[in-house]
DNA sequence: AACCCTCTTGTTAACGATAACAATTTCTCA
DNA sequence: TGAGAAATTGTTATCGTTAACAAGAGGGTT
């Protein structure tokens, strides 16, 4: 930057006004000091300006495994959202789902400058430790559930576990299963809250409930077991990868889908209208997620008023060909 | 710091030492400045130390769309290795594939103070422009081309193709078609270099090659096209995504797989095993490229010889149920 | 006891920018 | 034409840390 002083016959801090197009400077000048910048190829140093503004433009995700459709998809847009913002994105992708170790990804951006962190679907154990941090540093969570600090973004988890399940009730079916999340997601806690209340409002009974990791697998071994139940008609799987290995697990039985048995599943991922057949799920828009988790954060980081501490979006019911009627007994 | 260094009664530096692990500090006085650190909470400023040292502790990763399979897989390897020597990792995940957003993605992160970047699976028409990058700051190279100035790790994408193609020849089909990904993804032409490989060394044409775009659909419809050649008995997809939408069309056509048409996919996704049939396709070892790739990057970062620049972790052919002897004619 | 060496601590000056205020120039209008 | 206001520029201090060097304290040797 002295450099570039020297060079155009300015002081350090005319190139300064320049640089952060601060209004008093005469066109003239301004000129001068663009010119002397170009042929120096100065770029101002970030750090030197985070010290001296105490603004590091800077925000932190903290996401479990970012491999999943959910969290890549909204890491995708939140970073896409603060880049259009002027903001940097630092990453903590956790592999492990321990509260301290949350707690820890949350220090470490902390220290790294992070004006605010959006945190990717926590875990229902880490709530208590979380409303600690906010005290520090701005938080957004999102797919999660709000907190007495912290406001979230999630997709109606609830509204589209059940819309789901009412679709298949709708059709005839009276015996649905449901594949689970693991139980400390909160996001999994949500859908069978959803499959239960859908069930007892059309006075059905919500028996049959397989835990999952939202792998594939996972889908597929829970299937098995919930097809020894042959009264079952339907099952509604927590995510599309589990439906994806449910679905594997239903051909094996020789059950058609949808004439013996319908499948639902949640997530709306790319890969679920190519399925055989097409699968019906719940779509969800991480995108708005993103965009809306990252302008709530700013807000917070600006010290506004925020009028919602909670902001959900609507997911919706995309009806492919897994399900139908429920076979005639 | 200075709150810290008054407080247990040295100087500042001494303060530093204790926090930076400085040999020379006397234990005594160790342990009344950390006792001082804690009870004050005190905690380094990030800035202030990059400003002072040079040393940012950040890397950067651009890559394209982290939604897809493999840089998401790779983004989340590299981010763990990273952090677990201390290295920050911020992030910018393209969404166009303009060259000129790739550029001004590397001088973002320059500018960040990222003191080496990681650039995934750019594409061939980027290649001129990466090379004046690399100058200016340590970059490597993954799942794309090593370049006269960057290197590059990736799975050995040639040889993965040239396998799976290779394991339908020896099952006896003569009439392999292939859908490749987008024709300037560096990756996708390895791939399809490998597929015309294996054909030529059987002495077999290679003729019919429909490009998709890694997504089902367009697998899908690249295999509505095929299909209408009914002499041919198998396909090899670029990845698995696209064989996913390849099996849906197969399924559709009435072909049972693999009795009268085999397909083979790329990338072994989680899903891939759980598809009916299970997908016979190409794994890659993403963590083991993401660490790889740290791994070189930190040696060019503190300006350490290489012995290679071209790092390949070799593929795996994993045979599922998609595969088989093709049909009597 | 004087000297030198080593170990520990302190002092001062960077790092590269912005903030706050001071000084200068230019303009406006009576 | 001159005074005051406005616009433009410059000067100095500051952000929180580490680097480089200086100074002091303690111990052993002769």
């Amino acid at each position: 930057m002295l450099d570039v002083a020297k060079k155009s016959g300015v002081s350090h801090q005319t190139v300064s006004r320049v640089v952060n197009n601060h209004p008093n400077v005469s066109e003239k000048t301004r000129q001068k000091v663009l010119l002397a910048i170009k042929n120096l190829g100065y770029r101002p140093n970030h750090a030197a300006r985070m010290l001296a503004t105490g603004k590091t433009s800077t925000i932190g995700v903290l996401s479990h495994d970012t491999t999943l459709f959910g969290p890549a998809s909204v890491l995708h847009a939140v970073q896409f959202a603060g880049r259009e913002l002027g903001y940097a994105v630092s990453l903590i992708s956790l592999k492990s789902i321990y509260p301290e170790e949350v707690m820890a990804g949350i220090q470490e951006l902390a220290d790294l400058g992070a004006e605010g962190v959006i945190i990717i679907a926590p875990q229902s154990a880490e709530y208590k430790m979380l409303n600690r941090t906010s005290r520090e540093l701005p938080a957004v969570i999102i797919e999660g559930r709000d907190t007495a600090t912290i406001p979230s973004v999630e997709v109606d988890q609830f509204l589209g576990a059940k819309s789901a399940v009412e679709h298949l009730i709708q059709l005839g079916h009276k015996n649905i299963a449901h594949i689970s999340g693991p139980k400390n997601w909160f996001s999994a806690q949500r859908r069978l809250e959803g499959w239960k209340a859908a069930l007892a409002d059309a006075n059905l009974k919500s028996s049959t409930v397989k835990e999952g990791d939202w792998s594939p697998r996972s889908g597929y071994l829970a299937t098995k077991e919930i097809l020894m139940d042959r009264t079952i008609t339907s099952i509604f799987s927590a995510n599309d990868d589990m439906a994806l290995g449910a679905l594997k697990a239903i051909n094996e039985a020789g059950l058609a889908i949808p004439e013996k048995f319908s499948l639902v599943g949640f997530d709306d991922a790319p890969a679920s209208a190519y399925l055989t057949p097409g699968l019906t799920t719940i779509h969800q828009d991480f995108d708005e997620v993103g965009k809306q988790a990252l302008a709530l954060l700013l807000k917070l980081v600006r010290g506004e008023k925020l009028n919602k501490r909670r902001i959900t979006v609507a997911p919706e019911l995309i009806i492919r060909a897994s399900t139908g009627k429920p076979p005639r007994r």
